[in-house]
DNA sequence: CCATGTCAAGGTCAC
DNA sequence: GTGACCTTGACATGG
């Protein structure tokens, strides 16, 4: 089992998530912003390498605004060998890696300008994990998006737009559970539908589901991922006390935690922490992983 | 320098 | 039909 945590590392002093603003577009502000994330995060990378964290989900704003129609520039080839350095070291180090667009992301809007937005987004995600170098393990994790007030309409649109999408992106793509609209259940069917792996939050499980023990409902994530795929990715959290439900904690629940390991255990997984303190709480489960013999 | 408003992108739910 | 909320950290502006 590898163990991460998102995007963001509080120790080191400094952001691979560096953005600016829209109005303020320039391309050497571009070049720029992508020079420092990309310098932070290969020293993120050396960080996780030192305390045994070989899980990382990288930014999308690595590269701010790439798939916005104001950038034309041609940051693959500028940054050509940073990013394969960056994935040497991945690939050198036996590291898996994730990324995660954010929720307006959606394959399924009945709105074609939405999804043809959603997927230039998509593309840019997979050509920043092509141009490191990284094989089809390295997985870009979307939600099935919304229900439109027809679900199996919705559905149906998903499956019919990742049918279309070009073999690049639909090796990297996995759906997700959420916590709202679409249960581990609708992503298996979405599954059956058009082979696309099932990412397991177990958070979001605990927000909304049909009553499947954390052990099976993992069988059943774990089943749909193929031999390209690598291991099977988890998203783990646990709730905030005393905040609305399906908050994600501060800090690491460590009984909560070792429990759910306990629980998934016999399954090879990799686990991406979405706690909110992000590597603080990495290395305080990393510990508990070791104790229980799974790291 | 600090505090507060704002930021590319949507959807859902309450009223 | 409109607006609040979701959720998020960091940019940016104004005092």
């Amino acid at each position: 089992m590898k163990l991460g945590y998102p995007c963001i590392n509080r120790s080191i002093g400094c952001a691979a998530n560096r953005k600016f603003r829209l109005a303020s577009y320039s391309e050497d502000k571009l070049v720029d912003t992508v020079t420092n994330n990309l310098d932070c995060m290969h020293k993120i990378l050396k960080y996780n390498l030192d305390y045994d964290l070989f899980f990382f989900r990288l930014s999308s704003d690595t590269v701010p605004f790439a798939s916005h129609p104001i950038c034309d520039f041609d940051w693959v080839d500028h940054f050509r060998s940073e990013l394969h350095e960056i994935g040497r070291f991945i690939i050198g180090n036996d590291m898996r890696i994730s990324m995660h667009p954010d929720q307006f992301i959606l394959l399924n809007s009945p709105d074609e300008g939405i999804t043809q937005r959603s997927i230039a987004e998509l593309e840019y995600h997979c050509k920043l994990l092509d141009a490191m170098g990284l094989d089809s393990t390295a997985k870009v994790q979307i939600h099935a998006g919304g229900v439109y007030k027809d679900r199996e309409l919705a559905v149906e649109r998903f499956v019919e737009r990742y049918e279309s999408l070009d073999s690049g992106l639909r090796k990297r793509l996995v759906v997700e559970n959420d916590d709202r609209l679409y249960s581990l259940r609708d992503c298996l069917l979405i599954n059956e539908l058009c082979g696309i792996p099932v990412l397991f939050d177990s958070f979001h499980h605990e927000c909304l589901n049909n009553r499947e023990s954390f052990s099976s409902a993992m069988g059943d994530a774990a089943s749909t991922w193929g031999k390209g795929d690598g291991v099977p990715m988890i998203d783990y959290s646990n709730q905030q006390p005393g905040a609305r439900k399906g908050k994600h904690a501060t800090s690491l629940d460590i009984g909560h935690f070792r429990d759910f390991l306990e629980e998934v255990r016999e399954f090879d997984l990799d686990i991406m922490l979405e706690i909110k303190d992000k590597e603080k709480s990495a290395l305080e489960a990393i510990v508990i992983m070791k104790e229980l013999g799974l790291a």
